[in-house]
DNA sequence: GCGATCAGCT
DNA sequence: CACAGCTGATCGC
């Protein structure tokens, strides 16, 4: 399916005509504060290069693509070289919207000062988009660590380490704006439910089966309690809190009838649902034929497990479908397949309040009973299922994620229902449950969604999530009780743990701008005859940014805002790029990829070979002068990064885990060094850049919040780790119930003993 | 030819 | 390993 949807032309041109930009609030947002520039870089008519031909993936085989690909830069740069600049198109009319842009107190990326792009003869950012001036590693740097590229403060009386401490606290601090504006969003949850309830254009979004907008019918039915909230087919625990005898604070209680395999108990549920669906594993004749699932993750392989109803139903919660044999044959043996094969069941973790709604379950077809399809992030493994055909209910999402199923897999409008950040809205047909959207830091539009019942019991699902501290802090989750959490698991051991996003980006920008400024040591040996000579130039970097089809975006516009470049996409993924509707970024988007020292690519270019491919339509001819004569390739990945050799990984406490600073997990531009095979013209890093919570940030959201349940909803297949994670979630509860919930030192200290910290 | 699904491969 | 894809093959329509 991708495959085909990839195949299909990207004829796209930007819109001229731009939604409005979505509401602010969140915390860490991917979307920046400001208002959208309403620029739309116009595909520039040099880009003829970057041609969705010239660029697109190698359908037509193998190293075909590349060589068109490289003639026709090569060309087009032949062509056009006499012009001039290549760095002047675009430039003019984006000056002021730069400007605002890096002025904005509410991106808390990285750098504001664009600079020269240091390539010799050429030129720059018109100054007046530089804010504050300062050159960063241009030619004429008085130093690396001249000025702060967040604040201007000059820097070159403090050594490295210190200048690093200060940039750091620069980008912690612009964190903290969204937190204020968070608070600044709400007060207590009742006013803002309130606002939301009050609010009748916000409020509800009423919408029949047909997708048909019908009247909103919120105060009379939220109003009517019991009656109103009577689950269609079953009443169970969600209704428990209707009584009154029940003390929603009396969450402890709750857990403790839960099992350490926390979702054992799920098994019969699984059963009683419909026990038909429990299918034999690995045997070839059986219909229904699938391998056991994946071994989990981390772990070391096992013999594959004994088919269990259990494991069975596990086998469908991998989100891919990964090693399976194939399931065609089951309707129709004799064919030579259908796709009309019995739909996998949706496995538990998908399904809340009894399955009336629904996360990421779209490869199940239609669920029955559920009346409300959520979609939580544009990632093909959690979207997978949706299409044009889409025909089984309403999809609510975010409206990036919306943007994007319209535009990527043409699911028809009148499915899809995009919701605000942080308000709360009332699902119809859902017993009056409301959900609420909350920047989940993960990639562009990504959401977790807080769903709030007419009794007050709230279901927190993550989706994929990076946990953050000001996530911990937000006004919707702290200080409520969050009966139950659906939990991004990814990487629940304590092996993985990931340094800061701050961290790394202020690296890699770093480590950029010191790539483009001239060696260390023939600057100073220059200077010490002639301290204003120029440093001599080291040639034109490009750079090349892995990633997938959506995130990592702000590795890009972290470096590209530190060198002043704009950002190179192929002519095909730019729409896609414009549906984030993300103002800082569309600002600093270009298909011309000589217009720009920041590329994006997939990450599959990014090797050492790809990336000498990828330079080499830009290098010197006897006909032309080089665009790029460096290439550096970036890539993000959670996998290679080693923490400190101190770390106790094997068995740490959760006290060590939240507090020690042995997890403290430090990146610094020192760190960054390129892989084997990199020489001074090729250069590949490995960034240990995660969009997904790693161990402390699980352990810090889980015990920083007051939680009753958690199910796992990644790594679930497996006996071994579901035990192992299962013990981790036991240890945060003893540790909350010990301690109490968790916080970050700092404030504590600040703000001494039972202060809130809100 | 197109959409959907899957095996295999990063 | 696998973050989250991509690519080609196959099948139904």
């Amino acid at each position: 399916m991708a495959g085909a949807r990839s195949k299909s032309k990207s004829t796209a041109t930007p819109k001229s005509k731009k939604p409005p930009p979505k509401p602010n609030g969140n915390i860490l947002s991917y979307f920046s504060k400001v208002p959208a520039a309403n620029q739309s870089p116009k595909p520039s008519s040099g880009a003829n290069a970057a041609s969705p031909q010239s660029l697109k993936r190698k359908s037509d085989g193998g190293l075909d693509e590349n060589e068109e690909r490289r003639a026709k830069l090569t060309k087009a740069l032949e062509d056009e070289f006499g012009t001039g600049d290549i760095n002047q198109e675009e430039e003019d009319d984006d000056d002021d919207d730069l400007r605002s842009l890096f002025e904005d107190d509410g991106e808390d990326l990285s750098s504001s000062a664009p600079i020269s792009l240091n390539t010799g003869e050429t030129p720059t950012l018109p100054a007046k988009a530089t804010s504050p001036p300062l050159d960063l590693a241009g030619p004429r740097s008085e130093a690396k660590t001249a000025d702060c590229f967040m604040c201007g403060k000059v820097l070159s009386g403090l050594s490295e380490s210190e200048a690093n401490a200060h940039v750091n606290d620069c980008l912690d601090r612009a964190g903290t704006e969204m937190q204020k504006r968070a608070e600044h969003d709400e007060i207590c949850e009742g006013q803002v439910i309130e606002a939301a309830l009050n609010n009748k254009e916000k409020e509800v979004i009423v919408i029949d089966d047909e997708g048909h907008d019908i009247k909103p019918k919120m105060d009379t039915e939220e109003s009517t309690g019991d009656a109103a909230f009577k689950l269609p087919h079953e009443e169970g625990e969600y209704f428990d809190d209707l009584d009154p005898a029940n003390d929603p604070s009396d969450y402890e209680d709750e857990e403790e009838e839960e099992d350490l395999p926390n979702q054992a108990n799920q098994l019969e549920e699984a059963e009683e649902e419909d026990p038909s669906r429990v299918e034999p594993l690995n045997s070839d004749d059986a219909p229904g034929t699938r391998v056991a699932p994946i071994a989990p993750m981390f772990l070391p392989r096992k013999p594959k497990p004994k088919p269990t109803a259990f494991t069975a139903l596990m086998d469908h919660t991998a989100e891919k479908p990964k090693g399976r044999r194939k399931r065609r044959n089951q309707a129709n043996p004799s064919e030579g397949g259908t796709p009309q094969a019995p739909p996998r069941p949706c496995p538990f973790y998908k399904k809340l309040f009894q399955g009336i709604i629904t996360v990421d379950a779209f490869r199940y077809s239609k669920i029955e009973g559920c009346n409300a399809y959520f979609l939580s992030h544009f990632h093909s493994d959690h979207y997978m299922g949706l299409s044009s055909s889409w025909c089984h209910g309403p999809i609510y999402c975010s409206r990036a994620t919306a943007n994007l199923l319209k535009l990527r897999l043409r699911v028809k409008a009148q499915y899809i229902h995009e919701l605000p950040w942080d308000t709360d809205i009332t699902i119809p047909n859902c017993n009056g449950i409301k959900v609420r959207l909350l920047d989940a830091n993960h990639c562009p539009g990504s959401a977790l969604f807080l769903f709030t019942t007419l009794a007050n019991r709230r279901v927190l699902h993550t989706g994929d999530f990076r946990a953050t501290t000001s996530m911990i802090k937000h006004p919707s989750l702290f200080g409520r009780h969050i009966h139950e959490l659906y939990l991004d698991t990814t990487y629940l051991s304590p092996k993985y743990s990931f340094p800061h996003t701050l961290d790394v980006l202020s690296a890699c920008s770093g480590l950029i701008s010191s790539l483009m400024a001239p060696k260390p040591g023939i600057a100073n040996m220059l200077r010490a005859f002639r301290p204003s000579a120029p440093a001599p130039p080291r040639g034109h970097l490009l750079v090349l940014i892995g990633t997938y089809s959506i995130g990592k975006e702000r590795l890009a516009v972290s470096i590209a805002r530190a060198i002043g470049s704009k950002i190179h996409v192929p002519e095909s993924k730019y729409p896609t790029y414009l549906a984030l509707e993300d103002p800082l970024l569309t600002s600093l988007l270009t298909t011309n990829p000589h217009n720009a020292q920041v590329h994006l690519t997939p990450l599959g270019n990014i090797s050492i070979q790809g990336l000498k491919e990828y330079l080499e339509p830009f290098l010197p001819t006897p006909r032309k002068p080089a665009s790029f004569n460096r290439i550096v390739g970036i890539k993000p990945t959670g996998w290679t990064y080693t923490p400190p050799a101190s770390r106790n990984t094997v068995n740490p406490t959760v006290r060590e885990v939240l507090n020690s600073e042995d997890w403290e997990s430090p990146y610094k531009r020192e760190d960054m060094k390129p892989v084997r095979g990199s020489n001074d013209t090729v250069a590949l890093y490995e960034v240990p850049y995660s969009e997904h919570s790693g161990f402390r940030d699980l352990t810090r959201f889980c015990c920083g919040l007051d939680i009753g349940k958690i199910i796992a909803t990644v790594g679930v297949g497996g006996e071994k780790t579901r035990r192992e994670m299962a013990a981790w979630m036991e240890k945060w509860k003893e540790d909350r119930k010990r301690f109490g919930l968790w916080r970050e030192k700092a404030v504590r200290e600040k703000e001494g003993p039972g202060t809130s910290f809100i």
